[in-house]
DNA sequence: TGTAACCTTAAAGGCGACTACAAGGTCAAG
DNA sequence: CTTGACCTTGTAGTCGCCTTTAAGGTTACA
């Protein structure tokens, strides 16, 4: 079963070009040619990009990716299995905590974009509450410390 | 009360040139010049800055944040107030949906990521199972819809 | 045989929000 | 009067992940 770039980019739902450029920076082989010159690319290629595209959805960046893939090429190589799952495992750790991070943040701001709206809705003040609120400053660092140079 | 370009930015905790480019995206007027050519801020600029500073802590992009201070302008001139408050918790209600896309997203994602851990670790297979679960396709796509342009 | 729909490469463009650099002018202190 | 820390402009580079364009070669089909 051989693929060229357009076939494989359309079963993965990606275009060719994503496709070259993954090859660009070193997260696909370079596949072999027909004589003409076209990528021609196995099914092994396809599970590949697959594998990019999942891990993409699932949040993790190319370079991330590049990391997992580089892990499961030496498993071909040397049987150390052990040792990549828990490199595998560490990084959708650190993975999953960079979520957590991220999700705590975005649930602050939305408290307080809410506490803004809620200011807003129960005020009758002639300026904007929320554009009020803004504005206000740390106004105090004008004058305080910072005496400065 | 008066300062340097390095002051303000010293003062919102930014550097010159972030001010610059903010002038020159049109987020800030083109201040008053010294007679050698150095810009002169306000209190008011300053408190403009601090205003952008604040709204892209609370998640706005530059652009949005363009639209408020549009907004407050407009006020400045014709009083309009009202229909400026509506605007601005319109503006406010959607980011706050848009904080609930994303924090949902997000927690999908680590459950996922939790999944393929737990799978992990009550595994013995040889393969990592989390590098498998990566893999695995959605295979069933390459031959259903999709007939593009 | 014509032509549409592929494929090739290299290079440039785009987003967002800057940062860095070069080459020079100005200002305050000692 | 000299230093060093500011300021000016313009241009280019950064990051991640592509997309677009240009200019051409190949293949499948009617």
């Amino acid at each position: 079963m051989e693929f060229t770039i357009g076939k494989m980019a359309k079963y993965v739902g990606i275009s060719p070009a994503s496709i070259r450029y993954y090859e660009s920076i070193g997260l696909l082989p370079s596949p072999i040619r027909t004589s003409s010159g076209y990528r021609k690319y196995s099914l092994r290629d396809l599970e590949r990009v697959r594998f990019i595209k999942n891990a993409q959805r699932l949040g993790f960046s190319l370079s991330e990716i590049g990391y997992f893939l580089y892990l499961s090429d030496l498993e071909q190589k040397r049987d150390n299995s052990e040792n990549l799952c828990s490199s595998v495992q560490k990084e959708v750790r650190k993975k999953i905590s960079e979520l957590e991070e991220k999700i705590e943040r975005l649930q602050e701001l939305k408290k307080s974009l809410e506490a803004m709206l809620e200011k807003c809705t129960s005020s009758t003040t002639s300026t904007c509450p929320i554009l009020a609120a803004l504005g206000e400053g740390s106004r105090a660092e004008t004058e305080t410390k910072e005496a400065k140079k």
